[in-house]
DNA sequence: GCTTGTGTTGAACGATAGTTTAGTAAGGCC
DNA sequence: GGCCTTACTAAACTATCGTTCAACACAAGC
């Protein structure tokens, strides 16, 4: 009855390939990820994201529960990655003057200034006010990098013997960083990584120019 | 036949006001400002607008043609206005101080600095890469504010004698107070208004304190 | 080798999106 | 005052959204 010659099967094997849950789990979030850098959140469906995953519409749901499930996982995992990658940057500096500096290279390398991670984070950006969980995230790493642009300048100062207001300068440096982001993002040919990150340099200039000794 | 005591009409004569096309497409624009404001881009459907404009469902086609249309429309407008906002502060003022501390003024007083304002900003910022029309209108916007921003900058550093990059100082200025805005935007208590202004301000103030005779 | 558990698929589901359209009524013109 | 244009409504329409579910296939345990 069943001729393999003459019929091929009506339905071609997919390339099914039994993952970890985890690890199917983590390449759902960077499909999601990628779908929000190249389609925006309101351009991020379903459908985008599997077939970015190269997975079947059901998986999500399986995996997740819910797309909303989805989105949070994958902007805690942003918001991770990036907590770590700052932090890895001044973990044992001892120098203030240069744990700055290497905050600011962090904020514009070619990982970071590119417009697909900048456009990510606008995507998650204007859904932040839409979810309380996203916002209780995103609030918690504005704390942890105020924390830790604060506390470098608090040190800048007691090295330089200058009397500066930390809080003021950290809250500055991460405005000004967000909005050279931001214009990057809606337009990339505005500036390139190295003019912006001469801003961010200029801005503090006054800070690290300073004899150590005065 | 139609007994109006025993019969209440099946449909109850809804608030029918039939108005000038441009004064009715105004209305919608704003409408839909307003839903962008409080529901983000990605949560702004033809029924929230056309709920929040209180008119029916078929009114946005009619005068727009398609939910596209008067998208771009609500953000030309947008762009329209807020420029219009920016040169009204510097019309005739000489002093470049001056006219830099009015445009600052302008960035944060209670009419741009508020959730509902920088929200609707978030909203279309998180749309303009998808849509090249929006894009054009915000290069544009940017261009404006640019030039006028440098126009400041350049008359500046000609009356206190200095040497300063305009376009360097223009766009620092322009991304501190955009990443300001962002920051507000996601979360309102983050910081005052006033706080917002004092870091702009402290941003140039090297540039305002000299005296203009050297 | 058979059973069990589960990662995965693809179709079907209800809900909701934007659009279209037939019908209604208000205002201008002769 | 009757006619015509058109602003407007409300329902129907099609497409697509996120979700559910029955069937399937691969790996582990016995």
């Amino acid at each position: 009855m069943t001729s393999t010659t003459a019929m091929t099967p009506t339905r071609l094997a997919a390339a099914r390939v039994r993952e970890q849950p985890e690890v199917r789990r983590r390449m759902l979030i960077a499909a999601t990820t990628r779908s929000i850098a190249q389609h925006g959140y309101s351009g991020t469906t379903i459908e985008r994201i599997c077939a970015e995953g190269q997975v079947s519409r059901g998986l999500i749901n399986h995996h997740f529960g819910s797309k909303e499930e989805l989105i949070m996982q994958a902007y805690q995992q942003l918001c991770d990655s990036w907590t770590a990658y700052t932090l890895s940057g001044i973990a044992d500096t001892k120098d203030p003057a240069v744990a700055l500096r290497q905050c600011i290279d962090k904020n514009f390398d070619t990982s970071t200034f590119n417009t697909d991670n900048l456009r990510t984070w606008l995507g998650f950006w204007s859904v932040i006010p839409k979810y309380p969980k996203l916002s209780k995230l995103d609030r918690a790493l504005y704390k942890m990098d105020l924390k830790i642009y604060r506390g470098i300048f608090v040190r800048l100062a007691e090295a330089r013997g200058l009397r500066i207001d930390a809080d003021k300068q950290a809250t500055a440096l991460m405005a000004l960083i967000t909005g050279l982001w931001l214009h990057a993002a809606l337009d990339p040919t505005t500036f390139r990584a190295a003019q912006a990150k001469a801003i961010c340099l200029g801005s503090v200039q006054h800070l690290l120019d300073e004899p150590p000794t005065g």
